[in-house]
DNA sequence: AAGTGTGAACCTCTTCACAGCA
DNA sequence: TGCTGTGAAGAGGTTCACACTT
């Protein structure tokens, strides 16, 4: 099998979302670039994405909404369903468990951890709450594969080794510092403060362009 | 004056904070290998970040630490201040400001909006709150250029395009769907579902590999 | 006629490798 | 000597354009 994109895994992530409310819609068929119409993309793209994962339409047709749908769902995640630990139960941390409360049931946030006794030993939307301490039995009991690290910038690389000892296979960094994980554990930095200068910086340029 | 590379302006806004944390601890100067491993780049790449932004080193003594961050500030903000405004306070927009809260002098998030009464008329995170409906008159009045949106994604779009109506000329979405601006806007969708799609897919992916 | 799948051209960003300088 | 600045090569992703399918 040969290796998909990493740009078009972050977009199939999208079309999936796309293609699931059109599921419930009933609808059946979409052509190319009626799908990258909604997605914000080419549909030269869009085909090229969908070459990536082996999945083919027809002329005439297009792609098959639901079957498509579930293509993408099962190249993401895997379908006998993955956990998610959350590090860090602040208000960013409250609001992705917020957020993934109700949604994926393939990918479920499990368990939250903080150091914060206050913090622990309850359930919040849905999640129950441990002390950082239980980290690696949790994990390793309820086979968490992916972190979010939600803790400030000082501890962040504490909280990351730790997942990293636990087992933990890929990482979702919220706090805005360069962490370090080995080679064979995926780690993506979502960086607010890098966002928002990159959007201030194109606001003072559009002004004068 | 040439263009900055988009990707190069991103780790710009990385390189400005450690930066930053140096000129505290009274660093002079710094090489490249040296603020590469610090933000886990190549010196190579780090040296042609600086060269898109016309900032020369010297051999033997490297970078001058206070020059090169006050110059990578001075790319990314107006050295004059940008505003933002903030749309939708819920718990993310909630964790947004209080994260801000602090930081950046030259880029503050000035005013927050939201169409429940229950939130508007009060200071969170020192942060001024205002119904949606004040939102043109504020952002005019105050003349913010940055809009954070933080909304549900079936009023995303709404609150966009309010956005833009008064002005707005760059936007961050966190709002999980593809929205429409003009072309002379800019917006970029932080989309967390996405961030954890991925980190699931090279989770799955890493195990078997 | 109006789609899809894809080789090839193109563009953007990264890395190499080395001349030139302190 | 050991760094910086940079031309040139390479890698990764996007778009073009067209043969093929229904």
């Amino acid at each position: 099998m040969k290796e998909i994109p990493i740009k078009t895994i972050e977009r199939l992530s999208l079309y999936g979302r796309v293609l699931e409310m059109l599921v419930k819609e009933k609808r059946a068929h979409i052509y190319s670039h009626e799908l990258a119409a909604l997605t914000g993309g080419t549909p030269a793209r869009l085909r090229r994405d969908l070459m990536g994962i082996g999945y083919s339409g027809s002329p005439g047709k297009g792609y098959n909404v639901s079957e498509l749908q579930k293509e993408i769902s099962e190249v993401l995640v895997d379908p006998s369903g993955q956990q998610v630990a959350l590090v860090g139960i602040g208000n960013l941390g409250r609001a992705i468990l917020t957020y993934f409360r109700v949604r994926r049931p393939k990918l479920k946030i499990t368990a939250a951890f903080d150091n914060d006794a206050e913090k622990t030993g309850r359930v919040i939307s849905g999640c129950r709450c441990y002390h950082i301490d239980d980290m690696h039995d949790i994990i390793k009991k309820d086979a968490i594969s992916v972190g979010i690290v939600t803790v400030p910038a000082a501890v962040a690389q504490r909280a990351v080794d730790r997942l990293v000892t636990a087992g933990i296979k890929a990482i979702v960094n919220w706090a805005p510092v360069p962490l370090h994980v080995p080679d064979d554990v995926f780690m993506e930095t979502r960086d607010i403060t890098m966002s928002l200068e990159k959007a201030a910086y194109f606001a003072k340029k559009g002004t004068s362009a």
